[in-house]
DNA sequence: CATGAATGAGTGTTCATTCAT
DNA sequence: CATGAATGAACACTCATTCAT
């Protein structure tokens, strides 16, 4: 039956085109802001030109300027997608956590790895770093959304373990960037000096978030905190 | 005699002029260098505008491109002139260390922090680590006089501490990170983010570094490994 | 007879079709000149963007383009369409009036007021002024349809003023402008510098135009010629 | 003696030298000035490419706005340069004008014919009218510093005249514009519908000018206030 | 040697116009 | 016929670099 299956055939067409349509206006800001956080990250805020940005994405310079009203909002969409949008569900998961306050301290830096440092997003913060003084309005926003609800996020885990014992007291303030200091250094050694430091490149983030987590448990000291569920330490 | 006379006039004159070209091939450019590093450090190779770091070191545009030809090598000058390059010195004060190899690691943080952290050559890493991806060949200078002679020292403490039964078995690979992130950490937070995060920018250095050390030796964990606590700063 | 009723139902359709395009023709570009009047009188024709002239007519900005090539030509039709072609119903009244002639005059500037300078019309002169360098087709078009019968106009008041005794002689040519002049720029202060200069928007136009007949009657002088100073409308 | 000669020669031209470059610092802003009134009087501001400008005036973009910070400062120099930098001047010769008010008005009138209306600054008053509506910020520095002033300086006359018995009492905020609209108009005749409409652009100034005064101090009544200093009508 | 006036390529952003649906 | 997504040319403004003096 050509004729029905032709008809068939429009139809789909028709409905493909009207999906295609209905996507678009997702999907085509999903491969700027893909593109965008690929030039942000490699080459700055500043140097990416949203000329390039347009032309990785596929589209032209205007069409960018279709999505997203300026360069700044650009870069704001970009950290909005990769990682402010996820606290909310992040803060879930903790809230909901029953075990051990070592255990969730473990939880948090495995699923900071899988959902942000194993990511693209995970140059994000090398691209405030650098940005930082440059564009005040960006950095408050950076501080807004991702710098507050991430180191809160880690105060609430610090907090639980001393108010459960498991913990010893401690100045929280600083305690929270005991915690963030090695994961911060690790997404920037991926996207900075890891370039041309042979040291940092061979890194293998996991035994890496291992190190840190034991750390952060018992230090380094000689005799380690009873009860704590000890990765083998492994000399090369 | 005038031809002698004129000579030697001339002669003299030439000196001078020459004495005056060499003191100025140094005086001038460190000026110039100083200012430069200010400014790369506060805002970035990018957004630092050569006319600016001329004003501050005294001078006028012209004459900074007098002394380097492009604003990339003056870049690479600032950096290459305030790439420490005392490990030598710092190496031999560990050799003839003789406390225990927690006071020594302490005393690694401190002398850190007195002699990079506290100075305007904190600003370098920041440096680096923006401008990393465009400046390879500086990338790999700073891997190699900085990076490399840093973490070989920090290793050497680890070992020492393990050998000696005050530190746990471990890793060193990743242990060295693991004192170095958060020194990095705090240098980065004093010259980008602090800038406009206020719970960086009221960071108290001093009381930082000490939660660090706490931290390295006995972790978060409730039973702090005994002996360790105390913060008495040991001088070498 | 399904041919046939389909032929039918073709030429049913195409006859609607017919009808509602004829409709249109009229309908959509009627809404669109409005609208474009308003926007080129208020920020001229360079500032204003044709998918604000669109939005106000409540189409799209593709449907524009469907009823106008290019903006230019959009422009054109806006004047041409704007230009008032009602000076021979004017001629009329006035070659029936029989009144005094300053009276006459009285009558001229008010109907002129409430014809042009009260309504959207008024800014045309603006926009033709603004713009009569980038259009000299249209301002030629302007010349003949509206500067020269106007003109024509006062100047047949004057003569028939100067003919009766009531008006000195004068030269008319100059005479006219001395009439219009106030006039325009009454015309022209309520759509550009009145939005700003509080003295133009604060004109209260009855008074303007009753000032300016005492004006051009009497002057500013002190002994006012006599019988004229009455400010008694006259109806034709 | 060549030698003397050609010193002389060589002091000579590092006089010239000097001196022409003393002179740039006023001279180049004089040329760009220049240009930036043509440009803008025949094309409008927005409509003005600053590149453009900087051509007609023999230098490059970046030239122009090393003497102006932005395109909207050129224009209000220009506006400076060609008309409010004059005021002062302007009113302290109406301060010590003693002849009657009619001949100071006649005065003002000519003097602005000479300053303004014979010159190309008599393009400004169009431009503003043209571009009030879009650039608020040009608007309200030209009300400041123009019609402000203007204005003052016109109402002071009618006051004195009114004052002295030699005009009638009148409301003066509506009288200046009397006095001003048909000024404007002829700077406007020559701005823009003149360069397509004849009998616009054969007006003769003087005559203008002439019909001007005469209207304003006697009006068109039959019966001329005596005293005035009747310039005989002419018919054409 | 030192200057600073001059340059012009490069950037973010706008908007008339096109065209596939 | 109507839409609105996509385009790309154009423009104000910046700043590293040059060079005549």
């Amino acid at each position: 039956m050509p004729h029905t299956h032709s008809h068939s055939d429009t139809a789909d067409a028709a409905q493909d085109e009207h999906a295609r349509r209905e996507r678009r206006k997702d999907a085509r800001p999903g491969e700027l802001l893909a593109a965008a956080l690929d030039l942000f990250v490699e080459k700055g805020f500043a140097a990416t030109r949203v000329e390039e940005v347009a032309h990785r994405a596929g589209v032209s310079k205007g069409t960018l300027f279709l999505y997203f009203p300026s360069k700044e909002e650009l870069f704001k969409a970009v950290v909005r997608e990769n990682i402010s949008g996820r606290f909310a569900e992040w803060n879930e998961e903790f809230e909901r956590f029953d075990g051990s306050t070592p255990a969730m301290l473990q939880y948090c830096l495995n699923s900071w790895w899988d959902r942000i440092g194993a990511t693209k997003a995970s140059g994000i913060p090398k691209l405030m770093m650098s940005e930082a003084q440059n564009f005040p309005e960006l950095a408050a926003f950076y501080q807004h959304e991702v710098m507050r609800p991430g180191t809160a996020l880690i105060e609430r885990i610090l907090q639980r373990g001393v108010a459960r014992g498991e913990f010893r007291p401690m100045n929280y303030k600083y305690g929270v960037f005991m915690v963030l200091a090695p994961l911060l250094f690790l997404a920037m050694s991926k996207h900075s000096l890891g370039a041309c430091c042979d040291n940092l490149a061979s890194l293998v983030p996991e035994e890496y978030l291992a190190t840190h987590f034991e750390t952060l448990i018992s230090g380094f000291g000689a005799s380690p905190a009873p009860g704590t569920t000890a990765m083998e330490p492994t000399n090369p």
